[in-house]
RNA sequence: CGGGGUGUGGCGCAGCUUGGUAGCGCGCUACGUUCGGGACGUAGAGGCCGCAGGUUCAAAUCCUGUCACCCCGACCA
């Protein structure tokens, strides 16, 4: 049936919302799509859940491709099933929990790989009943402590959430590379630009990651990619053992660097008072900065309580610690600084002057010590000598000092060499559309799944699980695809195929309007018509066509006189005049020769 | 959690410094004119000024507290 503008439920805005940033999603606030319901919380208006529905048609079309099963999980659950993977903690508060009527605490589903790995459980036992892929299209629930950009973050969004489940290694390979590439068929489908890049598993345990980040100058990921074509998260980059040097470096001499608490004043002072011998003058990439933290250790076999521990990185001086791949590096253990009171605790750490001379397992503080791979073995460094107000110059790693190993916690910086390949990194932002893990047997281990193989033994299950954000995949969409005026949709996620205009008042142009509406209709062309008669002028229809963004617009109007109605393309702004009597075929041209 | 900001009809905002019976634009209703680029006129409907205390003859406005929301960062399969 054609969609009546008259009587459609919509409002379009003449102004942005206050509360909107980024262009699409104020686009798709203005233009009648969705509603902020609550911080993070988002209604699909009649428009949106359209473009909505047809991202996830796509989306399951590919997963049924792949023997994918769909189901549905309830998003309310009990909570037994996270506390058996001791998620019901380490979700933390990111995890809206409830309280049933009897007391009964419960959640709503964050991800559901503990409910899929019981179903399967509940109702296989035997090994000749994988491999096995089951998928669902839901409502996920996250508290995060900052929704943000609409719909690109919220706290309630849909995603497709699929696991696979295997008798072995191989066969979670198979059914990895097989979502890898249905990921593939989906997102050039989706149209947008996207990177696949390795990705660090991190709390999800588990194997090989990678990740699907649409390329967005928003997004809210920071990734690295070479000319080269390889790609990675900042977090997973692996910075490769800088090979050793020739040491070229005279005996280590400590110095007085008073007041030399940092970086730059250490330089000032070198400068000043200790300058090179061979002419150069000192820089920052020339000091070991050598930084302590404070791991937070979860509980575990040998501790009954979350424990500390301090570690100690030592980096480039004109480098900072990454706090996200420092994280990534030490998961599950969380980052917090080490304090004036821990200093206290470790009166052998002269604060502003710690260097290698008490790091290390072996030495008087007792802490771990990890190195940025890029120092070289024979490199020579000026660093803190351990007392207050002094630096020691030409220490060498390998003849002075040593550490217990290296940790990829460097922050990686624009024009780094790859670690794979010839050329320099690029850094860019993207939004994290889909995310693919090789789980292993974590979930299947917590949990009991097991089935019996062709011995008769048990064998622990292994999982993969696939996540793609379906809302979020709107707001990309919408970030990636307007002008000025307003939304311009790709005609494959379109809420409707074709906007009818009937620009004028008289009963002719509205009969013509109404006739090309039914006829389109009935060969299969989603039409929203713009029949609104009366005040609504014809300006008003344009603008407003030119923000809801369906891709071809049918003008009726003054042409109509001699015959002629217009074809508008809403990305082009390219616009041509047809006859009545072939406008149907050229529409049905338009809307089904480009795709 | 740290930093910045904002709460006034459905939406966007002004008013607050210097207290005195709440205003503008959009939208909405009725009638008339207009009709290819967000028309115009006339007449209307619609607001516990986030909430609670306080100061005062009088509070949207000053004071105290509190709540909420937005943005940046931290956080985040």
């Amino acid at each position: 049936m054609v969609t009546r503008m008259s009587s459609f439920f919509l409002r379009t805005l003449r102004e942005d919302p206050a509360d909107a940033e980024l262009p699409g999603h104020k686009l798709l606030v203005r233009a009648g799509y969705v509603r902020r319901a609550a911080p993070g919380v988002y209604t699909w208006l009649p428009l949106g859940l359209k473009v909505l529905r047809k991202v996830e048609a796509i989306v399951r079309e590919e997963m049924e491709a792949i023997g994918g099963q769909e189901l549905s999980f309830p998003a309310l659950l009990p909570k037994e099933p996270y506390e058996a993977t001791n998620r019901w903690t380490e979700y933390g508060d990111n995890l809206f929990r409830l309280t049933d009527r009897k007391g009964t605490q419960m959640l709503l589903g964050p991800t559901h790989e503990e409910m899929f790995c019981l179903a399967v459980k509940d109702m296989y036992t035997s090994y000749k009943d994988l491999p096995l892929t089951l998928f669902q299209i839901q409502n996920k629930y996250r508290d995060e402590a900052r929704p943000r950009a609409g719909v690109l973050r919220g706290r309630e969004f849909i995603m497709k959430d699929s696991y696979s489940f295997d008798i072995d290694g191989a066969g979670l390979q198979k059914a990895y590379d097989a979502h890898r590439d249905a990921y593939i068929k989906i997102f050039d489908r989706l149209g947008f630009e996207y990177v696949i890049v390795h990705a660090d598993s991190g709390a999800m345990g588990g194997s090989a990651s990678e990740e699907f980040l649409a390329v967005s100058p928003n997004g809210e990921d920071t990734f690295v990619r070479d000319a080269s074509g390889y790609a990675a998260n900042v977090e997973a980059v692996v910075v490769p053992q800088a090979p050793p040097v020739e040491v070229t470096a005279g005996p280590a001499h400590v110095e007085d660097t008073p007041d030399t608490p940092t970086i730059d004043t250490l330089v000032a002072a070198l400068n000043a008072k200790h300058p090179r011998t061979d002419g150069r003058a000192w820089a920052a990439s020339d000091t070991l900065k050598n930084v302590i933290v404070m791991l937070v250790h979860p509980a575990d076999e040998e501790h009954d309580e979350p424990w500390r521990e301090p570690l100690a990185i030592g980096v480039p001086g004109d480098r900072e610690v990454d706090a996200k791949r420092l994280e990534a590096q030490v998961a599950p253990a969380e980052v917090e600084g080490f304090e004036e009171a821990d200093f206290a605790k470790h009166p052998t750490l002269a604060k502003g002057y710690i260097g290698p001379g008490v790091l290390g397992s072996e030495q008087a503080s007792g802490i771990r010590y990890l190195l940025d791979p890029s120092i070289a073995e024979g490199s020579a460094w000026v660093t803190g000598a351990d007392e207050h107000g002094q630096h020691v110059i030409d220490l060498v790693h390998g003849r002075d000092f040593t550490a217990d190993g290296t940790i990829q916690a460097a922050e990686i910086r624009e024009g780094d060499p790859s670690p794979q390949g010839e050329g320099t990194l690029t850094l860019a932002r993207g939004v994290e559309m889909g995310h693919i893990f090789q789980l292993g047997t974590k979930y299947a281990e917590a949990l009991g799944l097991k089935v019996l193989d062709e011995n008769g033994k048990l064998v622990t299950v292994t999982m993969g699980s696939y996540g793609v954000g379906v809302t979020r995949a709107v707001g990309v969409i919408a970030e990636d695809n307007h002008d000025e005026q307003g939304l311009i949709w790709p005609r494959a996620l379109a809420p409707f195929d074709v906007h009818v205009v009937a620009a004028g008042k008289s009963e002719e142009i509205f009969g013509a309007a109404e006739d090309l509406s039914a006829q389109l209709e009935a060969k299969g062309v989603a039409v929203l018509y713009d029949d609104r008669a009366g005040k609504v002028s014809p300006g008003v229809k344009f603008k407003d066509a030119e923000i809801i963004g369906v891709p071809t617009i049918l003008v009726v109007g003054k042409g109509l006189a001699e015959g002629v109605v217009e074809i508008k393309d809403r990305r082009t702004g390219e616009r041509r005049e047809v006859p009545v009597a072939e406008a149907v075929d050229a529409l049905l041209g338009e809307v089904r020769g480009q795709s």
